[in-house]
DNA sequence: GACTGTGAACCGCTTCACAGCG
DNA sequence: CGCTGTGAAGCGGTTCACAGTC
């Protein structure tokens, strides 16, 4: 693992995600390299920030030619952690968390649902698609033995402060918390918060206040 | 409607929301004053950062005692915009977007939603809860006519391009876009993308690199 | 004494502008 | 000439610290 000398901002992490789409895009069309303008500006960022985003983790351009588009690719994959597997877990088998998981797994390969977490549920037991489905109090048990880096919180609100707090016990390292309930996430523990709910307020807020710039 | 003096970070709407939530709580709690120090530490924020957020909007406090509840509730669901009603149309019936739909609260008394939009599918004509699945060809006219203000886009990746273009074009004011295509938006036009795609490669990043701090 | 409201300081992300190189 | 890489400047959001008030 390469240890990067500067904190990395959120906001690049996420930049680098789009960057990604837009390379493999490109790719496709047949192009062999691409420039910083040409990134930023079907994205709706300055060429400048793209540049400065990708030199967070070393100086993958050709000056006069812009970038390679395989080898960014391939740099991109590592840097994200996108090329190699991840063991998941998904803690609620309500309609939400199945229907998110699933997305998941179709936007890439490398995540294998390990996994389903379930609370006094009559599935429990049996299994989907070859996954078993657990009790709760199988949890730390299951995450330890499989291996499992990453918990999907989906259930429903009065459970999730009580969820997230057995799988950072249970020793998973991070969580994608589809509730509207947050949690200052522990020390080493990375806590991703979707909240979806709150999308549509933010939503209403900016269409309240047209005058508002983003 | 009131016009705020000083821009307002993307941000603090979304710890809005937050804040309301807590409150929320505390008033099922029988409370009838919190302080700032009490939704910070809940949320994980700080003190400070909490008065200055609702600072933006007015001085709801009192010193010495904190917050009236009941009243700051009120006056949030005004910011937000959760005092009136949305009219939501969905672009694209697959499980996502009508599962991600559901759980946004739309079927509460604030966001209605009054139109289903579909494209080459046997359910255009039909309706679904009382709610019209029509053909992409009728966007237009449906979100003048019914006075939709907020598309939701949940459709395949090769479309969204395509829809997010002719959802401006018939004259819509916000968007909440599922999918992972970036457009940058119009002018007068908020876009809100959630992107779940690019969650699970922030957590693998962070996850990959866990000397980094947020 | 407790807690808010707020100017000032701080910090970190973004943008600028240009040196460097193919 | 074109485009990257980067120090420096700019800017905006967060934190601090304290005056003000109940």
């Amino acid at each position: 693992m390469y240890v990067y000398e500067r904190p990395v901002p959120l906001a690049t992490v996420e930049r680098l995600t789009v960057y990604l789409k837009t390379l493999e895009q490109h790719l496709r069309q047949g192009h062999s390299h691409i420039s910083s303008t040409s990134i930023a500006e079907e994205n709706g960022y300055t060429p400048a920030q793209v540049r400065k985003d990708l030199t967070c983790f070393g100086s993958f351009g050709r000056k006069g030619q812009g970038y390679p588009i395989k080898e960014l690719i391939k740099h991109l994959e590592n840097i994200l952690g996108i090329d190699q597997k991840w063991n998941i877990c998904l803690v609620g088998f309500g309609r939400l968390g199945l229907t998110l998981t699933e997305n998941m797994n179709v936007f890439n390969e490398n995540f294998r649902l390990v996994a389903i977490i379930e609370r006094n549920d009559s599935r429990i037991g049996s299994n989907y698609n070859d996954i078993p489905i657990l009790d709760e109090s199988e949890m730390e048990r299951v995450i330890q033995e499989k291996k499992i880096d990453i918990g999907i919180v989906a259930v429903p609100e009065p459970s999730a402060e009580n969820v997230i707090h057995k799988l950072v016990k249970a020793g998973i390292k991070g969580i994608i918390n589809f509730t509207s309930i947050r949690i200052p996430p522990p020390e080493g523990i990375f806590i991703n918060d979707v909240n979806i709910g709150g999308h549509l307020n933010t939503v209403t807020f900016y269409l309240k206040n047209p005058n508002l710039k983003c």
